[in-house]
DNA sequence: CTGTTAGCGCCTTCAG
DNA sequence: CTGAAGGCGCTAACAG
């Protein structure tokens, strides 16, 4: 005697599945399930049909289902430090643009700089089966890479290299932002350049360290010891850092920071000080955080994409999982810097004495920026 | 002939899943399951077992599968404006700490401000068959109310009420925090006191300009129309505002905003205009939002508790779904506001000329400020 | 207190 | 090109 194979189901209980979406079309379930997918094989007309109905329906395929069978979740998970770090926002905004445009959706975990919570970070991207996972950390614990990857979890750091690692890395370019910064103060007159820079424990700091040093060796400086500072990325080391400089009998024009928190502690000292920004001292910071335009003066800073950032994390996230034949060997992206000049940075009071007087003071229009190269 | 249950699975494929969980524990799957979600009716000798091969075997239950059958996902939807905006990022943060610590993960979309990414915002929410959402937006759509509520999706909304709405909502007591504003200024002696609102087209926005006109006429002090203005709640809104204001004859000697950008949007305009913070205005903002501390002068404003916000949202959401029989009528929550003192407010000038020479200009130590009430 | 069993909603061979 | 059937990994009745 073949019993139904399902159980009554309580009766009036209707619920939204696949069946009655097929019931409704007269298909079968299978059809319902390829017409969603999109498989050309269905023939156009009950293909129409199964969409009328989900739409008449209001059916909803349950994702949950769907990554259980598939082994897929669709959903690529990101570690950050702490969302609260004006770093973060705007990578996280693009991150997300960018999965929900590819049929992702995003994980976001803090790790709030606790070891113990980076634990929990990686076990709930575990156990939501993540098919990805980016992170953009400062201080790297290691668990991470072993757990992951013995998950066979894509990894991929974010601006934040560890030692060698098997997993994927975006290289930003940080030689030429710097660059371009220097070249910029260069070209509006100062050779009197101090670099507060990110902790030199940090990957990512020792490259922008090197790279002014470098930038500045090419225009013929050769670095001062004394205006090289070793900051820590906050305000308060911005703040701190400048103070030291500021004591100095012979004190710099323009400080270039590794990161726009320190430049914000910059501006703080420098007004604490009775100085002007830029008339006395200007100030350069780096990333380009969204709060950069409110600060008074808005800071001229470097820029990288957020966009090309969390595109290129996508990217090649997704590109070990999806069978197109596309984007074979993006291994390595690198991500590009872009100078943003704001009102932050000047021509050096020294150098106006030495100038025609009809030359502006600040703000420095958009032609007497440098573009060489 | 009972041929094995399940397929022999292509053997060598060392599956992680409850199953072999099971069979090295050598007890049966069900034990497993109770184990996991700790039943005590379970032999603890067996418990032990069990966690111990969990251990070994570096075993994560499979989320997706128990969601499927459980019908509960463990996901809390966010519906943000934009992420970048400097009001949401610790709003963010403290909701993923307590839907943590509750065993949820949330979330978070961003409309953008865009109508058709709200109806995507909605759409990801079903589909991910999230258990609840918060919706933090400024211009509420309503197809959200249809959709969620037809799918029987609690919904709370934070900080932003629409009209009349089955859903619940969190209320913020503005009256108490822009009293205390109100209180601090006239303390310090300012009595020509502006108002810089909000879109008063948001129900928000105009709590908050009632509050201070009601607080304004509590100390004696009618409202002057000149000092009272509507903005947007953007930093350009502020410095618009501000002009407006420093244009009359009698220019306030404190202006109280609506929200924090507005408030940047003020100082802006005022250190623009060549006068000094608190020296010459003083300035109010209110939210608390994370780059306050950061303005030059850091920022005076009301906060208002993220923490209890988020919790607050989560409560209410999570009241429905779990059984245990605590918070049985917590609809509608209300959010304390605080001040908090930091460098842009002082003693207005005028008030300076008529006190003791001795009385610190600038800040105002804490036993002046108000507690009263 | 433990084990057996029937699905949760969907995708995916495999026959027709 | 379509439909029937067998799981994906887990929980929740039921029996023992």
């Amino acid at each position: 005697m073949a019993q139904k194979k399902r159980k009554p189901r309580t009766k009036k209980s209707p619920r939204m599945d696949i069946r009655t979406v097929a019931a409704h079309a007269k298909v079968s379930i299978a059809t319902v399930s390829r017409t969603i997918n999109h498989i050309s094989t269905v023939d156009p007309v009950l293909a129409k049909r199964v969409w009328k109905v989900i739409e008449e329906l209001n059916y909803f395929p349950n994702t949950q289902a769907r990554a259980l069978v598939s082994g897929r979740s669709h959903i690529l998970g990101l570690i950050v430090s702490e969302i609260t770090n004006p770093f973060f926002p705007e990578l996280i905004q693009r991150f997300e643009e960018c999965a929900v445009d590819r049929g992702y959706e995003i994980l976001i975990t803090s790790t709030n700089y606790d070891p113990k919570r980076m634990i929990s970070c990686v076990r709930r991207m575990i156990e939501r089966k993540v098919d990805g996972v980016a992170v953009m950390t400062f201080g790297i614990e290691e668990p991470l890479l072993d757990q992951l990857s013995s998950q066979h979890i894509p990894l991929v750091y974010v601006d934040s290299r560890p030692r060698q690692s098997p997993a994927r890395t975006l290289n930003v370019d940080y030689r030429h932002g710097i660059w371009q910064g220097v070249q910029h103060l260069a070209v509006l007159g100062h050779r009197k350049i101090a670099f507060l820079s990110g902790p030199l424990t940090l990957h990512t700091a020792q490259l922008r360290y090197h790279a002014f040093v470098d930038s500045l060796r090419e225009i013929g400086i050769a670095p001062n010891p004394a205006w090289l500072i070793e900051g820590d990325h906050t305000l308060e080391g911005g703040m701190s850092g400048t103070e030291k400089l500021l004591k100095l009998a012979d004190v710099p024009t323009a400080i270039l920071c590794s990161n726009d928190m320190t430049a914000i502690g910059v501006m703080h000292a420098v007004l604490d000080a009775g100085l002007r920004i830029p008339e006395d001292i200007s100030v350069i910071g780096f990333d380009d955080v969204h709060i950069a335009q409110f600060t008074y003066p808005p800071l001229t800073t470097i820029r990288m994409s957020c966009r090309d950032l969390a595109q290129g994390a996508i990217t090649i996230l997704c590109s070990g999982l999806e069978s197109s034949s596309i984007s074979p060997n993006v291994h390595d992206l690198v991500i590009s810097t872009e100078l943003i000049v704001r009102r932050t940075t000047g021509v050096p009071r020294d150098t106006l004495r030495d100038l025609k007087p009809l030359l502006p003071a600040s703000p420095i229009p958009m032609h007497m920026l440098s573009t060489k190269k």
